[in-house]
DNA sequence: GTTAGCACTCCTCTCGAACGAGTGCTAAAC
DNA sequence: GTTTAGCACTCGTTCGAGAGGAGTGCTAAC
């Protein structure tokens, strides 16, 4: 519904205020020589945008900022991306060239990279437990009542809790039921083992095993919980670096939130399948506002297993963090799927 | 070396001072109540007390501040501390009064709880393996060449490794190797591991293993690096509620540094047993002269075994900090030693 | 349809005056 | 000798006025 010299105008008007952090003004549009008509067309021209909501005025005599909308127009039509920037494809080679001998380090250590790269903050969902399975499972008495239990997958990853055992329980006995978690649920996936727990073991324990209920509880207890291990966060303080946010408390309940794990888990565990970007007041936390969130999923076969995103402030390099994020999704699947086999 | 009222004087300044980040002048001391002399009394012993450097002026017509001898002279002979608020011992009760199943949970739990108690950051080093065991080692296959190497101590900590494995090593050398490891060092305390994962196990592994040394090299990485996970910090945010780091610039170099584990984990660890006030350059940190961290050791059976930092503005309730940081100290002890027994 | 010109708005920076908190010194009081 | 009242002085802070400037919106000419 935009003319191409309302789509120009536009385009240039987003990518000043990206670089700048000022409000744009229709004489430095026109001095950039893409868009060659003079201050007064396209000071027509922005005036119209704004009453169509793509662009803000903060006050009478300032230049224009981009809305969400605008933002959001930017995003779905106008931005290219494709080819990354020379250095930040060497960042690339390195971090694919390096030798990581675990799944969650390679997640990790991309977090890291990411942040550093775009200078903004980055939240990862490690690898889903989707097509994971049991390895094996451990539970080693450490004193009379307490034991700690152990879940090791066949991807590697380690998940471990300390419990408290029911009174009398004989060492034989959990020796015994381990014995049979083990050689009926060694290989269920993960998401599996909750039901087949109960439909699988549950009545052979019956008949050997005193304190089923209490027991069964336990190695629930230890399947739970093991969610919140899985997000990391890289470059949190980056937030500080950024101009609109030199407000130390506005900065202060952004910082708050991301270290709120259950709630960052929420934030990013809802993103869709390939790339997203939610701007502002999309992301439905106040404390986010003035920040984009861009996510990008990769995939085992063909499978979504995990997240990555990048959380900056609503003036946020789009092209180059979208170009980013694709590269390292797409290219982070052959790397996985050596664990994963 | 100071007179009685000098004492007065400068323990009415830092009080003051402590409570509002303002520098402090005659009047307002005169007015408190506890010093009963004259403004322009104290105002001579104030010029005398700068002289001898306990005290500081920002500028000629301002009140003054304490300077770091200030503080430490505070620190060391003025503040009392003993009996907790009756808000901060509930609060401390309802701490120990919960049950609680793991130590490193405990001690992360006491963490949380001293920075939302005092405001301030908390650091923790979690217990130390000092007469920590071995309980179990586990070595177990995920591909061809890679296995999770697993170590619990007789604490409940666990620690995990993946490791990639030489080439052409059987399941049953693995095995029995797993097997032999666990025979000879199953109660070893952990800071006798490493010799004596050479002295004890080494000659017998030779005769019935191939690859021994690649093995054992293995062995040696996953014991060490198990100290970068036990450090736990709290509430780095409340830093930007102190008025002196309302400067966003100031702040971002703290939290890079809180960012930093091994920074963070030489800190902390190189306090004394008992309490500890470190105070400004004290602490040898560029990023954080303008800080104080109060440290405690906690024990078990009369050795100490972790810390408990707080950091937080030089301008710092310390006699509250300290109150707190004794009493926590001290009540962990019993606490512990229900999984040391 | 495009652009030059111009009045107007409003933010920002700067300067100086008024203010006030606090000091240091002196001289008087205790 | 010690303490204190008094007072001149310093210096940061606040406030308002004025200048400057960036940018707009409108009008009229091209």
């Amino acid at each position: 519904m935009l003319t191409e010299r309302q789509r120009m105008i536009l385009n240039a008007i987003v990518d000043d205020y990206i670089r700048s952090a000022e409000p744009v003004g229709s004489r430095s549009i026109s001095k950039r020589g893409e868009v060659t008509y003079s201050p007064a067309t396209i000071r027509n021209e922005m005036s119209d945008l704004e009453e169509l909501g793509f662009l803000e005025q903060p006050h009478t005599s300032a230049g224009r900022i981009p809305s969400h909308k605008g933002y959001r127009y930017y995003v779905d039509h106008l931005i290219q991306f494709g080819t990354l920037q020379p250095y930040d494809s060497m960042q690339m080679k390195h971090f694919f060239a390096e030798k990581l001998t675990a799944t969650e380090q390679v997640i990790q250590h991309a977090a890291t990279i990411l942040a550093n790269m775009t200078n903004y903050t980055s939240i990862v969902l490690g690898p889903e437990m989707f097509n994971t399975s049991l390895r094996h499972f451990q539970l080693l008495p450490l004193t009379e009542t307490t034991a700690v239990a152990i879940i090791v997958t066949n991807t590697g990853h380690v998940e471990n809790k300390t419990v408290t055992l029911p009174e009398g329980v004989s060492p034989s006995e959990l020796e015994q039921m381990v014995h049979l978690l083990n050689h009926k649920l060694a290989g269920v996936p993960l998401y599996k083992l909750k039901s087949q727990l109960f439909s699988e073991v549950g009545d052979e324990m019956k008949r050997h095993v005193n304190h089923y209920e209490e027991l069964m509880g336990i190695v629930e207890n230890v399947l739970e919980g093991e969610s919140e291990n899985r997000v990391f966060l890289s470059g949190a303080t980056n937030m500080l670096t950024q101009p609109e946010f030199k407000d130390v408390d506005k900065v202060k309940t952004i910082l708050d939130l991301l270290d709120e794990t259950p709630t960052l888990l929420k934030m990013i565990s809802s993103a869709q399948n390939g790339i997203q970007v939610r701007i502002g007041t999309e992301n439905n936390h106040q404390a986010i506002n003035n920040c984009s969130l861009i996510t990008a999923t990769y995939s085992i076969e063909g499978q979504a297993v995990g997240t990555i995103g990048i959380l900056g402030p609503t003036r946020m390099e789009y092209g180059k963090v979208i170009g980013l994020l694709d590269f390292l999704s797409k290219n982070l699947t052959p790397v996985l799927e050596r664990w994963y086999k």
